[in-house]
DNA sequence: CTCCGATCCTGATGGC
DNA sequence: TGCCATCAGGATCGGA
């Protein structure tokens, strides 16, 4: 489900349900845990903490408090949201705040992660340690692009989704980055120009800002924290969209497998 | 080391 | 309607 933008926007809605300042009663874990265990004895160490800031890195979501860092991954089908009363099928954390406030984390497929940790441990962290650059940040650039990908003889595609190179670009977003950068994604890596590295730089940086102004892309069922869906969906050039013409060329738009992902792309217009 | 397929899990969808 | 195969926004693991 969530890539950056997804992500970004539930950062933004867990802080709009009024997150910042709020003090752990207790954790409340109704299983023993998702893609790794629950941290069932650092949850505890927990209570009493205050919420300072929520931070979003790569796809992670850092809950801060005074002494600790709360990691959430929501792998393909994670959701946060304020819990209203109703249980529903596959919720399996809740945060309970002792104003009351409780946040239900909820995933159906159960590739999530859960972590907690030492702030003296951000850097060290397992989940966190490997990330490459973020790409709305300065050190995001055709040069870095450029530089990271001498040597790869993976595709272009592939490279974007690594996150030990580039964070937040998912399945839907390197095909868009792909098209806006006129790039074909089976391209060799290493075999990107100088130019087009820049080229692909400025339309990841572009595709993401966009998609988290229009609150992300709902394909099937993602939300942000309030419940909204995103519409940056109706704005896809080719995901999804195999067998329709490109809109800048006319072309039928083409998909295939590459590493196990389905990838869309326009066979005149991308090269 | 790099690359890629298999794998974790549930649910939605489409073909027969 | 039912059954089965396939696919889904992610990331890790292990074999080649």
């Amino acid at each position: 489900m969530p890539e950056l933008p997804e992500v970004e926007n539930v950062k933004i809605g867990l802080i709009d349900l009024g997150s910042i300042g709020q003090a752990f009663a207790k954790i409340e874990f109704l299983r023993a845990g998702l893609r790794t265990p629950f941290p069932k004895k650092a949850a505890k160490t927990l209570e009493g903490q205050s919420v300072r800031a929520i931070h979003r890195r790569a796809k992670y979501l850092l809950f801060e408090t005074e002494e600790f860092y709360l990691l959430s991954h929501l792998g393909m089908t994670g959701s946060w949201r304020s819990d209203e009363g109703e249980r529903l099928k596959h919720d399996h954390v809740i945060m309970h705040f002792r104003s009351g406030l409780r946040l239900v984390f909820h995933d159906p497929r159960r590739f999530g992660v859960l972590d907690i940790f030492k702030k003296s441990e951000l850097t060290k962290n397992k989940w966190l340690k490997n990330l490459g650059a973020e790409p709305l940040e300065e050190t995001f650039t055709g040069e870095y692009i450029f530089s990271k990908s001498r040597k790869v003889t993976a595709s272009i595609k592939s490279f974007l989704m690594d996150q030990r190179r580039i964070v937040g670009v998912g399945n839907i977003y390197a095909s868009e980055a792909l098209f806006c950068a006129k790039i074909k994604p089976t391209r060799q890596a290493g075999k990107i120009t100088r130019d087009e590295a820049g080229l692909l730089a400025g339309c990841v940086r572009e595709i993401l800002l966009r998609a988290i102004k229009a609150g992300g892309s709902t394909i099937r069922d993602y939300r942000n924290s309030n419940g909204d869906e995103g519409s940056f969906q109706t704005q896809f050039m080719v995901y999804d969209r195999a067998g329709e013409p490109c809109v800048r060329c006319g072309t039928k738009l083409k998909s295939k497998t590459i590493v196990g992902r389905n990838t869309f792309w326009c066979p005149q217009c991308q090269r």
